[in-house]
DNA sequence: AATCCGGTTCTTTTT
DNA sequence: GAACCGGATT
């Protein structure tokens, strides 16, 4: 059928009322916006707006569908149509804005149609707030908006079975994975100095995002010393884990691929559902993750992928920069979009990043630009240790602070853990409220994975590590020969632990101990009994009493215990937050949403603290000013990268992730020695420092490294490399003595009365009670350049 | 079963 | 320097 002239003219003007939709994206935002059909890159730059066009693309899709390129009209369009959109664009008046939509839209989608994978819930959590904002609670919760994993478990949940496994099944995460590995290590008696367990998990991991099983991986490694060994373990834990009902994070991903690859009929089921696929954060897929995808949208071919190149900081996980390096490749006739307008940093900033991410030749190739020019320059600050360079940090910001700034307007950024501990140190001195962002901590801790291996336990009988975890936690008399000897009862007659646990007066090898294994099974029936009467949280504090743990913590009475007490409190509040939230609360979906969250998604912005974090931990975020610690060789890049080209590039990669955090002000530091794992070590300011123009930055010390740099800190000297900072004589102004009672001006506090004075090691520490911020701590000799008496 | 000691190791870690 | 693990000790 050729358009009519008719469809031709309807087709301009509807293009014209679709764009005004759009206006507030750019040209090249809305080229990615109206690529619905077929496949699609969008190289996306750091702060380009990103999420911005996969919204407003999902929201194009749903609304318009194919529309903006259809050259034909809507059916049933008549000429007083054209007259009302005509009109329509000349005036928009809010009451036709329904009528003219629906005029436009030539093919909507359906909201289910749609599914839109990102790696963070973080980020999920995000598409789905901003999708219910502009399309509706009903349309927006019909969307997939997900994590990969929570997409797969949502195709696993209804299926499994098909694979063997039952619906009620574990999932570990890497300590319970790591567990398991050790202890199959033990079984076999090899020598875990050289089967290092982390090592093995990581090669186990590294096949399974490979997609390789433990038959081709036997195959593939027969007659090697150690890597035939390794073949073995992945068979024996891949045993293992179904004896155990479990799934580990990566078998999530690999059992769906399995599933839909072995039934042509689920395939089919969502490859006709999900009739547009959109994948963020692309240059972090893995090998599984992308046939994932590509199975997804097998059906209608529509994939679009965000991604940068640039931004690529995860190949030790197993991410494959490949995938969007050669997505044109593996998608023939693909379209691809720059998005290169910078909406977050001042051109200084950006200037810097471009300038380092030039010196990687891995790479498609962008340079971001902003309109909005000037910015201050970029501060390079040298200290002689990591003490002063903390010092340096804290003097920074409490200046801000004295500005007007807001403390979580700040982020120190550092390569590695360690280096948190020096800025700590000095924050504390001083109190400055930070808060350290992390992943898992709250989860990795004992008293809440007993309460999850409890509630796992319940939830799966097969789930045997988890079993073990608490047989006899608190105390039960259950000792670890009875433990062993029931486990090679239940090897023999191929049943769960638990099933000879429950049965354990059967069996006379297990002696003195058989009573206590009974009461114990006893006691998890009686649970999973009240589990099917009660809520959730009212079965949690029965649990807590029935098994009793929080007993046991309270008779021991410690502020150990009472924290972990706390702890133990805090996670009833996670459930019941999670009863209000889901329609239908269950213990399954309780722990299956757990076992993908972490302490980062709960983080709040408004919270107003310094946060401290590793440089890949701030990927997507941003903060108006932005310290980057440690810049020195050795440290970042890091030794190991130092050697390999490929490795080098990851660094510089993370490196412009870190820089581009920065809205307004970034420093980068760093200090001519540093005390790490235990010793002393000079180095070179960073590599990295050398590649960012020199018109940039504003230094107290040059970038380029002089031969005799570290043992000649030359004050004074033609090119001084490093110079101490002025107005702070390295520390050694006298202490102003202070005493109760003494009232103080502080500049980023205010005033305040000192209500407390402890001598400590030639210092003082002051209890200062502030009109303003509340009392606070601090060492006398550090706060005095801050404060005055009066 | 709990605690102490000594040897070892030391990127990063969205799920 | 610190944290973690395993073995020995009580």
């Amino acid at each position: 059928m050729e358009p009519t002239k008719f469809d031709i003219q309807f087709s301009a003007i509807r293009r014209a009322v679709i764009e005004r939709v759009f206006s507030r994206m750019n040209d090249r935002q809305k080229e990615a916006i109206f690529c619905t059909e077929g496949p699609l890159l969008v190289l996306a730059g750091a702060g380009s707006g990103k999420t911005s066009v996969l919204i407003h693309r999902i929201i194009n899709i749903l609304r318009f569908g194919k529309g903006y390129d259809s050259p034909y009209a809507t059916p049933n369009t008549g000429m007083e149509d054209l007259a009302f959109l005509a009109n329509y664009l000349e005036d928009p008046k809010p009451e036709h804005e329904a009528r003219a939509m629906q005029l436009c839209a030539v093919e909507p989608v359906k909201p289910w149609n749609i599914v839109a994978i990102t790696f963070t819930n973080k980020a999920a959590q995000e598409l789905q707030n901003r999708l219910t904002n502009a399309v509706g609670e009903a349309d927006a919760s019909a969307i997939w908006a997900h994590t990969f994993h929570t997409c797969c478990l949502r195709i696993l949940r209804r299926d499994i079975e098909r694979l063997g496994y039952s619906s009620t099944f574990t999932i570990y995460d890497e300590d319970d994975k790591k567990r398991v590995i050790t202890d199959l290590v033990r079984k076999l008696r090899l020598d875990d100095k050289i089967f290092e367990p982390r090592k093995i998990m990581n090669e186990i991991s590294r096949a399974k995002d490979n997609l390789i099983t433990p038959r081709t991986f036997a195959v593939d490694q027969r007659g090697e010393f150690y890597m035939g060994r390794v073949a073995e373990l992945y068979a024996l834990y891949e045993k293992e884990m179904r004896a155990n009902n479990a799934l580990d994070f990566d078998d999530i991903i690999l059992k769906t691929i399995q599933l839909l690859r072995e039934n042509a009929d689920i395939l089919e089921h969502y490859q006709q559902k999900f009739r547009y696929v959109l994948v963020d954060e692309y240059q972090d897929t893995n090998h599984a993750q992308y046939v994932l995808t590509a199975l997804l949208a097998g059906g209608y071919k529509n994939i679009c992928v965000v991604g940068d190149d640039d931004q690529s900081i995860y190949k030790f996980r197993g991410a494959t920069i490949t995938n969007i390096l050669e997505f044109e490749q593996q998608y023939e006739n693909a379209h691809v979009v720059r998005l290169e307008q910078n909406y977050r940093s001042t051109d200084t900033i950006l200037n810097a990043a471009n300038g380092l991410i030039r010196n990687n030749q891995n790479r498609k190739g962008k340079e971001l630009w902003t309109d909005r020019t000037g910015g201050s320059k970029i501060r390079l600050h040298r200290s002689d240790t990591q003490e002063n360079e903390a010092e340096y940090i804290v003097r920074q910001i409490l200046e801000g602070v004295e500005r007007g700034r807001k403390w979580n307007e700040f982020a120190v950024l550092y390569r590695n853990n360690v280096l948190s501990n020096a800025v700590e140190t000095a924050f504390r001195r001083q109190s400055i409220p930070y808060r350290i962002y992390k992943g898992r901590d709250f989860f990795s801790r004992a008293e809440i994975r007993d309460m999850f291996a409890y509630l796992w336990v319940i939830e799966n009988p097969s789930d045997t590590l988890r079993l073990k975890r608490i047989i006899n936690v608190p105390a039960r008399k259950i000792g670890a020969r009875s433990i062993e000897i029931a486990e090679e009862i239940a090897a023999q007659e191929g049943v769960p632990l638990f099933e000879v646990v429950r049965r354990a007066d059967t069996y006379s090898e297990l002696g003195r101990g058989a009573a206590a294994m009974m009461r114990f099974a006893q006691m998890i029936e009686e649970l999973r009994e009240l589990r099917t009467e009660v809520s959730l949280s009212e079965f949690y504090e029965d649990m807590l009493d029935v098994t009793g743990y929080q007993e046991s913590l309270e008779n021991k009475g410690d502020t150990e215990s009472r924290s972990r007490l706390e702890n133990i409190m805090e996670l009833k509040s996670n459930i019941v937050s999670y009863e209000e939230q889901s329609e239908a609360p269950s213990l399954s979906e309780f722990l299956e949403e757990m076992a993908l969250y972490t302490d980062a998604d709960k983080q709040d912005e408004n919270d107003e603290t310094v946060l401290l974090m590793t440089m890949h931990a701030a990927k997507g975020l941003e903060f108006p000013v932005v310290f980057l610690c440690g810049m020195e060789d050795g440290v970042f890049p890091g030794f190991r990268a130092e050697e390999n080209d490929e490795d080098l590039e990851e660094e510089r990669r993370l490196c412009y992730v870190a820089v581009t955090r920065a809205k307004q002000e970034l420093y980068l530091t760093c200090a001519e020695r540093r005390l790490m794992y235990g010793q002393t070590r000079y180095a070179h300011p960073s590599r990295f420092l050398r590649e960012i123009p020199e018109e940039l930055l504003d230094s107290n010390c040059s970038a380029t490294p002089r031969m005799n740099d570290m043992d000649t800190p030359s004050v004074g000297g033609v090119n001084p490399s490093y110079r101490k900072p002025s107005g702070l004589a390295g520390g050694t102004a006298p202490a102003a003595l202070f005493a109760a009672g003494d009232c103080v001006v502080h500049r980023a506090f205010g005033e305040g009365m000192v209500t407390s004075v402890k001598a400590m090691g030639g210092d003082q520490l002051l209890e200062i009670a502030f009109t303003q911020k509340g009392t606070k701590r601090l060492m006398a000799k550090s706060a005095a350049q801050f404060m005055q008496k009066r």
